[in-house]
DNA sequence: GACTTGCAAATTGTATACAACATGAGGCTA
DNA sequence: TAGCCTCATGTTGTATACAATTTGCAAGTC
C-alpha cells in the first residue's frame, strides 16, 4: 500500500469515527506522525479529501475537518434526491443480470439484519445499504454521476450519527431496497426512478427528524 | 502567486488550447520545467487536474489528457440537463438584484455580440457564456451544485472545439439567456428551470450536429 | 526462430531540508 | 495605560535528493 493511501486511509477513518472531530485542525506533521509517514504523501492525502468535501482549507493555516450543519445536509439530500433516481433508471436501463442477483442478494440479508435486529445490526445494515448504493451506481455505468455521488455518500457516513429509526424505518428502508431490484430486475426505469426518489426523501425525513430530537 | 497554481494554469491552458492533446502523457519533470517550478507542486497541480475530469493517471505512468469521446459528451450533457435547471430554479428562488443586473448585462452584451458578428465574437460569446452560467451557479448559493457543475463546465471548454453554429443558434442562445433573467426577476422557479432545461438541451443538439459533420 | 531472463533507463513515490509567511506574545514608547 | 513594533515560533510551501518500481530492449538459451 502506498504511503499516500495509508494517510488517506488514517484521516478518511479518523474523520468517519469521530475520532478527529468537525472544526479541528490536521497539520500536516502531526498527520505524517500519526500515519507514520512523511509530510509529501500527507499532503497529498488531505487535497484528496478536500476534493472530496470532508476537509476544507483555511489560507495558510492548514486544514480542517468538515463541520456539517443543517443546511449542508438539506444540500446533501436535495442532490441525491435529483440524482440517484436518474442512477436507478440507467441501472433498470442496463443492469446484467448477475449484477441483478447481487443486488437481490444484499437487499434480502438486509431484510433479514433489519428483521432479526441482532447485536451490531445497524452497522451491518449501514454497510450494506453502502453496498447495495454503490453497487446501484456502477449498474448506471456513468463515471461521472458516480463520481459526483462519491462526494454525496461520504458526508452521510457522518450524517448517519444523527439517524435514530423509528420503529419500522429500517423494515421500510431495506423493502425499498427490494422493491428497487424488481423494477430493475424488470427494465423499468420510470419505476426505479420513483421508488428510488422516495427512498431518498423518506431518507431525508429519518435525519431531519432525529436531528430535531437532540 | 503559488507555483502550484502556476503549475495547474500551464497544463490547464495547454489542455484546453490543445498543446496538450488528448491522450498525451504528461510527465512530471517536462510539466515542471515547463511551468518553471519544481516536481512537488506540478503532483499538486496534477492530482488536482485529475479530480476535475481532465487527466487520468494510468498507475505507474503517470498522467494523461484526458479524451473526451462521444459518449463522454452524451453523459456531461446529462447531467447538465440536470443540474443547471435546478441551478436556476435556486437562483430564481435567491437573487438579488444586484446580481440580476449582471446577469442581465452579460446577457445583452451576448446579444449584441451575436447580432454584430464582430471579430473573434465566438471568443468572447465563449467567456460571456461562461460568466453567465457561473454567475448563476452563485446565485444558486449550493457549494455542492456549484462544484458537481464545474467539473462538467471544465470539459464543455474542449468540447466546444466541435460547437458549429448554425445562423441563428448564436442568437437563440442569448435569447434565452434573457429570457432567463426575466424568470429570475420574477422569482419563478418553475419557469427557471423550464428554460435552463431547454437550453441545455438545445446546446446540446448543437454540439451533436457538429460532431456527427465532421 | 521464439521465448525467457536480466539489465538499464526512465518515471513515479517518498523523505527531508530549507524558505517564506502568518501569527501571537512580549516589551517598548508615547 | 494603550497602542505599536519586534521577534520568536509554528506551519505551510517549495526544492531536491534518494528509493522503488516499471518498461523496453537485448542477449542468451532452448
Amino acid at each position: 500500500m502506498r504511503a499516500a493511501d495509508r494517510a488517506y486511509a488514517t484521516v478518511r477513518d479518523g474523520i468517519l469515527c469521530g475520532t478527529y472531530a468537525a472544526g479541528s485542525r490536521l497539520t500536516e506533521t502531526e498527520v505524517a506522525q500519526t500515519a507514520g509517514v512523511s509530510r509529501t504523501p500527507v499532503r497529498e492525502a488531505l487535497r484528496r479529501l478536500h476534493a472530496e468535501g470532508l476537509v476544507n482549507f483555511e489560507p495558510n493555516h492548514g486544514a480542517v475537518v468538515a463541520a456539517f450543519e443543517l443546511e449542508d445536509a438539506e444540500e446533501i439530500f436535495e442532490l441525491r434526491a435529483l440524482l440517484e433516481p436518474v442512477c436507478a433508471r440507467r441501472a433498470a436501463e442496463r443492469a446484467s443480470p448477475d449484477l441483478i442477483a447481487e443486488l437481490r442478494s444484499l437487499s434480502q440479508q438486509q431484510i433479514e439484519e433489519s428483521s432479526r435486529r441482532a447485536a451490531g445490526h445497524l452497522a451491518r445494515i449501514g454497510a450494506l445499504n453502502d453496498q447495495f448504493h454503490r453497487l446501484i451506481q456502477r449498474a448506471a455505468d456513468s463515471p461521472r454521476l458516480a463520481k459526483t455521488l462519491s462526494g454525496l455518500i461520504e458526508a452521510p457516513l457522518i450524517l448517519r450519527t444523527f439517524a435514530q429509526y423509528a420503529p419500522g424505518e429500517l423494515q421500510r428502508s431495506a423493502d425499498q431496497h427490494l422493491e428497487l431490484v424488481q423494477a430493475i430486475e424488470a427494465h423499468d426505469g420510470a419505476w426505479a426512478h420513483s421508488i428510488m426518489h422516495a427512498h431518498i426523501l423518506a431518507g431525508r425525513a429519518t435525519y431531519l427528524r432525529g436531528r430535531r430530537s437532540r
